[in-house]
DNA sequence: ATCAAGTCTGTAACTTGTTCTAGATTAGCG
DNA sequence: CGCTAATCTAGAACAAGTTACAGACTTGAT
């Protein structure tokens, strides 16, 4: 009754097969692809089921909702963004600075394709408690993301209050464009502002209290 | 084909009767109790059109979909803490501490109706473009709140991003805890560190950039 | 009181996420 | 090869949001 065998879809317990690391493949980017023009309501997993070539009790083998499929889906453009950051990080010279640059480079990529990150932002938003586990690992991404452009080994534990903040602002902000209730000038300068606390967190400087 | 005069559900352009009234209310106390216990999933349109004694169709004529039930339900809601917080301001001496202080007593507030609270916030994080009017208000209700707390008369440009940051993080917080994702504790932590940023963007203190 | 316009009711239909089932296919193993 | 368990397919069925519609009820003006 509970289901255990059917998360599975991640490169983990029960090791995948070649045919299916290619359904899943196929899955993710008929998800992307239908995502990318349409937004969340256009990825309609009959639809996706069928652009991946697979039978719609397969597509829910693989990804047991609509919102395991999308959440799966951003782990992977995050995974993809991680690396492309890698290769050119941030040049400013302050860790505050630096993270507000690769955010918004971020930003623009997504603008990219506005209705993917809808549908990307969306799901990871809506889901529920039973999504939390993948919820989490995006966390974690994004997570290392910022802690890669602050370039800090050991961040104290208020350095991490901080980026949890940023990581906060950062999705509000992103739905708050999305929705199309601020404008991308707006975003850039929430983002700043709140890069702030990077500066008033550094283990030298600022940030005593009580 | 294109819906004009569906959302004249606030007492707006043309005014309400009496009866007519009397329905809404009657409509987002149904929504409201059944989200209470239930949660998002709970809040079915049928049921809440039974309960509250009106036909789907007319539940659909007041609200065009479960998420502007929902965001209206936010608004009702929020509207009644503000009243409330009004009558008892918060007690510390620092902007940045009055804040922190109101958000966690509206935090404890939703607590003991996390359900209620799990669906309002679902549903204002859900709300794409079409419920951007109703959005907003819930948005300027909060914003309200939090300058009422700082005690501003005039803020600057920079305070208000600050408090748009704010409110960024008390709603992706709120999300995390709802979710499961972070402990009370950790929402705490983080709501105390983005009021930080209250102190450094006050007019007299710190943040000169460029 | 009567009429027209607008509103409400009850109900059925449609859409899309999700579940279920019976039979075909595949993978691993002797 | 031949067997067994797991997986996959096709398609029906179900659930809840949403829409559509015919007829009853209200409202406001005359």
């Amino acid at each position: 009754m509970t289901a255990d065998n059917r998360a599975d879809h991640r490169p983990a317990s029960p090791p995948l097969t070649e045919r299916q690391e290619a359904r899943r493949r196929r899955i993710l980017n008929a998800s992307a692809q239908l995502a990318a023009r349409g937004g969340f309501d256009a990825v309609q997993m009959r639809e996706v089921a069928e652009a991946a070539g697979v039978a719609l009790g397969t597509l829910y083998r693989y990804f047991p909702s609509k919102i395991h499929l999308l959440v799966a889906t951003m782990q992977d453009q995050l995974q993809h963004m991680h690396t492309t950051l890698r290769k050119r990080p941030p040049a400013g010279t302050d860790p505050s600075e630096r993270v507000a640059e690769t955010l918004m480079r971020a930003f623009r990529a997504l603008q990219r394709e506005p209705q993917l990150a809808d549908a990307m932002v969306r799901a990871l938003t809506f889901a529920d408690r039973g999504v939390s586990p993948e919820v989490d690992t995006v966390s974690r991404l994004t997570t290392a993301i910022i802690l890669d452009a602050m370039g800090t080994e050991h961040p104290t534990p208020e350095q991490l209050s901080a980026v949890r903040v940023i990581e906060h602002t950062w999705h509000s902000a992103l739905i708050t464009w999305l929705s199309g209730r601020a404008s991308i000038a707006q975003v850039k300068i929430d983002i700043e502002t709140v890069c702030r606390l990077i500066d008033l967190t550094a283990p030298e400087a600022g940030g005593r209290r009580d």
